[in-house]
DNA sequence: GCTGAAAAGCATCGCCT
DNA sequence: AGGCGATGCTTTTCAGC
């Protein structure tokens, strides 16, 4: 199991920061960001690997040039809070290719999920398969028409 | 303004998958799986990035293992759908280190946005800031206590 | 925990197909 | 468009501080 390390230092922490911002940065260009040779820049950033604090690096890809015209948001309520049902409503989002995120709200029995869709009739046969679902009581379609802020993960300036 | 190449094929299709998992795969691996020698494997890459099509690159970080202990959503309706309102709202709201995401919802007037915070009273203050904000009617908050699932990007294996 | 040197591996260029 | 070979960097290991 991973996670933590019992001290990340200033250090650690500027690591973060660059590769969160600049994630195929060459280990040399780090080390000399952080003030470090090569080698220890490297260490570090394989300790941060192997904790878990690092959880993998992607490249950030265009939606629309892929044929993702819609990005929507879906908040959906269960009829019901048994653990069981729950549990089985995220089982099977998961299976969904174009369902990319799947939050578990506060209050019990609601999810927010980040949805793609390649058109409005596609988005209209995903909501029409959340809303019929057997454990679904409500769906609520929220669909971005503009993105002015996103940003990569957590402040780490501070 | 990038974006978009009259056609991508499926070995640009795959490069992109690959590098949406990961990010650092050398471009010596890269070239190995989609079968091309690097030097046009390497080609292709840089096609995609200054066409837009890929952003960038960024290390995942875990939120919990730098102390951003809560990740809310904030589903915020403004008073007004005047472009001057959301306008500011959104120039607002950009500034806070703390919102990583801002999405305007069709329909007019509301802003989905991600947040992280350090702690419950951090989060609290958040929430305040932007329900006594001028243009702001109503906040409705939806801290995730669990995330079944989280992919980044698109679905690239169709 | 850092440095420095050295070996292996990678990125990238020019040229050829 | 893709491949080959050469060059200069980068990564990575290891000995020593």
């Amino acid at each position: 199991m991973p996670d933590s390390i019992d001290n990340l230092d200033a250090v650690d922490r500027q690591i973060l920061a660059e590769l969160q911002s600049d994630g195929r940065m060459t280990n040399v260009e780090l080390a000399r960001r952080v003030d470090l040779s090569a080698p220890p820049c490297l260490r570090r950033v394989r300790r941060l690997e192997e904790a878990g604090i690092i959880r993998g690096y992607h490249a950030e890809v265009d939606p629309v040039a892929l044929g993702w015209e819609i990005t929507f948001f879906a908040l959906v309520g269960l009829e019901s809070q048994k653990q069981t049902l729950l549990q089985a409503f995220q089982e099977e989002v998961k299976q969904w290719p174009e369902v990319r995120e799947c939050h578990m709200i506060r209050g019990g029995g609601d999810f927010l999920l980040r949805v793609v869709a390649r058109d409005t009739a596609h988005e209209n046969a995903l909501t029409n398969r959340l809303t019929s679902h057997a454990t679904v009581s409500r769906v609520q379609t929220l669909q971005t028409i503009h993105t002015a802020k996103q940003v990569p993960g957590v402040p780490l300036e501070m």
